[in-house]
DNA sequence: TACACTATTTATAAATATTACAATCTAAGA
DNA sequence: TCTTAGATTGTAATATTTATAAATAGTGTA
């Protein structure tokens, strides 16, 4: 099933004239697997042991490429450090402000807002992002003692 | 007419018992006048002349103290550094992926996504924050060339 | 107005995060 | 297989953000 997306992926880096590097394998492999939101420092450190000498560099190119190709979302946690995201479906993420976990939820795409955004500035508008912040079940508990 | 806000600003502080030192106020100051959305470092610059020996690192603890108490909204830009933005109304922005400017655009807060998400989760959400990409008119002008 | 208490600022330094660059290497088409 | 443009590495430089302890200064109270 994962793999399905991992071909997919593939697929559109070939048809963009990107090269399918062992690295970006790794990287994108690794992307859609976890099911969390890594930092590109957590996938440099996941991937350590199956390529020893893989540079940060990489790690941030290829976050770049993918990035560019729509493949990968860029995310802000709350620290000083971006997370990226493999872009399935059309899903927002939920943030916990005390303890950092983050949940997925689907909601359908608000095509809307970007076309509204459109019309306003004029900008030839090609995606969106939103974050939604606040307490989580267990943090909420514990903050109410 | 942005007296006022910076008046409404420093009346919020004190409800939350935060105190107002000159340098929180000319922040606000700042951040209320520029109609841009600055850098932490873009803050530090401008006020080097009127504060010479004021710290960075005040700059960022007064940042997160506006941002705690929810008169600064924190954007991510593109690049590796947060920009701040004060929050007025709920007004969303679209950033060029040229050049990086930003247009601010008005748009009915998206209160049933934050409902949504609240139910989906559990979570007890208190904001969201959503960004818009695309490219400007002169920007994608150029790009047909 | 002066005092006391505590939050805040300063002035570092340290920790992190990200980018630049030149030399080397390699994926992929001919 | 050969070629070549693009990718990776290794390192260094830069940028960003946080930590810390000592000094300073708001603000309420007497």
């Amino acid at each position: 099933m994962s793999e399905v997306q991992l071909k997919e992926a593939l697929d559109s880096l070939k048809d963009t004239g990107v090269r399918i590097t062992p690295q970006r394998h790794a990287i994108l492999e690794y992307l859609i697997n976890s099911m969390s939101h890594p930092t590109a420092d957590d996938i440099y450190k996941a991937l350590e042991s199956k390529f020893p000498n893989m540079s940060v560099a990489t790690v941030y190119n290829n976050l770049r490429v993918f990035r560019e190709v729509g493949l990968v979302k860029e995310l802000t946690y709350g620290d000083s450090s971006a997370r990226f995201d493999f872009v399935t479906t059309n899903h927002y993420h939920v943030i916990c402000q005390t303890c950092g976990k983050i949940v997925d939820f689907d909601y359908p795409a608000l095509h809307e807002v970007e076309h509204f955004a459109a019309q306003v500035t004029g900008f030839n508008v090609s995606h969106h992002r939103m974050e939604i912040y606040g307490d989580c079940t267990d943090c909420a508990k514990k903050e109410s003692h």
